[in-house]
DNA sequence: CTCCATGCAAACACTTTGCATCAAG
DNA sequence: CTTGATGCAAAGTGTTTGCATGGAG
C-alpha cells in the first residue's frame, strides 16, 4: 500500500490530511532500523526545516508525533516494537509475513530476519497443552552481528 | 541454590548482608508471576511492617529496591522480563532450561511455558544465513487464557 | 462551522543519580 | 575504619493528558 493509498484509506475513516503523518511514514520507510518516537521527532523536524513552506511545523512537538503514531498503529499501518530499551520503536507493518529482529549487543545495529514456518507449530502446541489461544508473539534475538564478532 | 547459599555466594563477592535482598528473593520466589520493582517495593514494605524488629526498613525506598535488583541481575540470580508494559519485571533465574511467557490480553495473567527443543534450530539457521551469533532471545506469547476465551 | 491536527505546559510512570548517613565486617 | 546498604531528594527519560488555537473539509 503506497502512502497516497494509505492517506486515502485514512481519509475514508474520518481523518484529515496531515503532512506530519506522511512525513512519519516516509521516515519509517527510509530508515534502516525501527525508529523511536523521539528519533522520528528529530528527523521530522529536520525534514520540515528543509522545506521552508512548511511553516506550520516549525515548532514540531513530540505530542503530535505520539498522537500520529497512535493513529497509525491503531489503523494497522505501523507496528510497535519493543527491544527492552525502555522505549518503543516503530516500523511500517510488513504486508504478508512478519519478521523478527537481530539486535547486536555491541554496536546496537538492528537487522531483520524472517522465519519460514514461523512459530505456528509451537503456538498450536500451546493451545493444545495450555488452552491458551495465542494471538501474537514477540520474538527478538540478541547477540553479535557479523562485524562485531571479530572484535573483543 | 537456596537463599542462604546465594547470600554466601554474594558475601564471597564482597557484598554485605542485606535483609532487603533476602526479602526480594523471597517475594520473587513466592509470587506466581514476574514482579515489577514497584510491586516488590509494596510487598517488601508490608513484609517489614509485619516484623516490628526491622525498624531499619520502616521507610523502605524504591531506590534500594532498584539497586538490589541491579545486583541480583548482575550476579545472575534473577532475570529481567520485558512484556512491553513500559516497565521491567523480574523472576528468579530458572536453573537449567528457560521458559517463555503467555500473557493474557484480557485478564493480564502471566503463565509460563517451556518449549522443548527451544529455538536452537532457528538460532543455528540465523548464524549460518546471517553470520549473526545469537546469545539470547526474548519470546513472549500474547493471547487469551483458558478462562478468558469464553468471555466476549 | 465542525472536528481533526497541532503546540505547549504540565502531569505521569518508571528508573537513575548524588549525597549524607548507617551499619556490616 | 572502610565500604556496601539505605533513605531522600532531585533529575532523567519516555509517554500521556488538558487545553487553547488553527486549519481541513
Amino acid at each position: 500500500m503506497s502512502f497516497s493509498e494509505i492517506e486515502l484509506d485514512l481519509k475514508s475513516k474520518g481523518y484529515k490530511k496531515s503532512k506530519l503523518r506522511i512525513a512519519i511514514l516516509e521516515i519509517l520507510n527510509t530508515s534502516a532500523q525501527p525508529q523511536s518516537a523521539l528519533e522520528i521527532l528529530t528527523k521530522a523536524s529536520i525534514k520540515f526545516k528543509e522545506i521552508e513552506s512548511q511553516s506550520r511545523y516549525s515548532n514540531l512537538n513530540k505530542t503530535s508525533i505520539y498522537r500520529q503514531l497512535e493513529i497509525l498503529e491503531k489503523e494497522n499501518i505501523i507496528i510497535e516494537i519493543d527491544l527492552s530499551e525502555g522505549k518503543k520503536r516503530y516500523e511500517i507493518k510488513p504486508k504478508n509475513s512478519h519478521h523478527h529482529h537481530l539486535i547486536c549487543i555491541k554496536c546496537t545495529k538492528i537487522e531483520c530476519y524472517s522465519i519460514h514456518e514461523d512459530l505456528l507449530e509451537i503456538e498450536t502446541e500451546i493451545n493444545t497443552k495450555m488452552g491458551f489461544k495465542v494471538e501474537k508473539h514477540h520474538l527478538e534475538f540478541f547477540g553479535k552481528c557479523k562485524n562485531c564478532q571479530s572484535k573483543i
